[in-house]
DNA sequence: AGCCATGGTGACAGTAGCTGACAATATGCT
DNA sequence: AGCATATTGTCAGCTACTGTCACCATGGCT
């Protein structure tokens, strides 16, 4: 029954994050996964490319979010200041999203194949940090490099906002700016 | 036969990075490798952990001496500066590989699971220089960042250093380090 | 109402990556 | 020679993933 298709991916999403926290990656089968959301194997690989892809469903949109939000910072900031201007206008949907990726969170630490697939989301996120920063007029050259350096400095700054949560994203983006001048003095 | 374990894995790899120019990733077998090498397919997944891993073998050797230099940089440097200094010490395993790492190149720009896998091998990379970094008394939170941003600054430098072959290594990470400069200042 | 194009799905078969278990054989030491 | 150890071969098996075809629900058109 096609009912929706939207649906059933849905139910596929929930299902994948269930059984993974109950019996981890590599002891749910896609078929279980399937089963659980009502569906054939078949249908669970028609809309996830990989058994990993099911847990990183959103990771395109929020990609595309800063990508946007770089694009439009104001002309004339320096290519880190439009970066970090882009990271904190993401603050709300990094909250928003906060009670649905602390339990991911969980599994992908304790699965190395997972762990991979973040750092190919991750160098996908620069990649496109870098093709914005490059329709601002940054060269071709030091797009990329600017982007690897907003990323880890992102990275660094969710790290510790995560950690406490009386942090505001922009503050601690602050502190992670500062640290990186100290490195590069 | 059990000859020498080694000139098997030595047999393997060659093999593997044959396979991989003349039929790409995807179209070779395990079996297909293991057959040309001598062996059996189940002896190549003892050697190696799956097929991508054949490629990356001599990288655990170059971490190693990477955080080797870190760790004995005079300890007056900074972090960055242990960082720089233990670049430019790898100068010369990167001339000589340089004839091994091209053709590889080139198939892992061809396949997208090899160039995941190249991802994890940086992690790998980043996380080393973190430890080692700790060694030299650098805080905890800090030694991943600075570790990071010293592998961009790398690879940025390695780039221009292997696109053009009048350019010394040394020369070249002056020039990013003068790129890190102006992102941070 | 009937019809048709579209798209999601089930069913089935097949390939290949990867693993566990056990036997067989070569190597080094005594 | 004899023994311990390391490496490999053999076999059986699971599961991730793919190609193909038929099926059926939905929505628009006449």
């Amino acid at each position: 029954m096609p009912r929706s298709g939207a649906e059933a991916r849905r139910r596929l999403q929930q299902a994948t994050l269930e059984l993974f926290q109950q019996k981890g990656f590599d002891a749910t089968t896609a078929a279980e996964i399937a089963e659980r959301a009502g569906v054939t194997e078949r249908t669970f690989f028609r809309h996830f490319a990989d058994k990993r892809e099911a847990l990183f469903d959103g990771e395109a949109a929020f990609r595309e979010a800063l990508a946007r939000a770089v694009v439009s910072a104001p002309p004339d900031m320096s290519p880190m200041d439009a970066l970090l201007h882009a990271f904190r206008s993401a603050e709300p949907l990094l909250e928003k999203n906060r009670p649905f990726t602390e339990p991911r969170q969980k599994i992908i630490d304790a699965t190395p194949a997972l762990q991979e697939r973040v750092l190919t989301k991750t160098a996908g996120l620069i990649a496109a940090l870098g093709d914005a920063l490059r329709q601002r007029g940054v060269e071709e050259d030091t797009s990329t490099f600017a982007a690897q350096i907003g990323m880890a400095t992102l990275s660094y700054a969710t790290h510790a906002w995560l950690a406490d949560p009386t942090l505001t994203l922009a503050a601690s983006l602050v502190k992670a700016q500062a640290a990186l001048r100290r490195f590069s003095s």
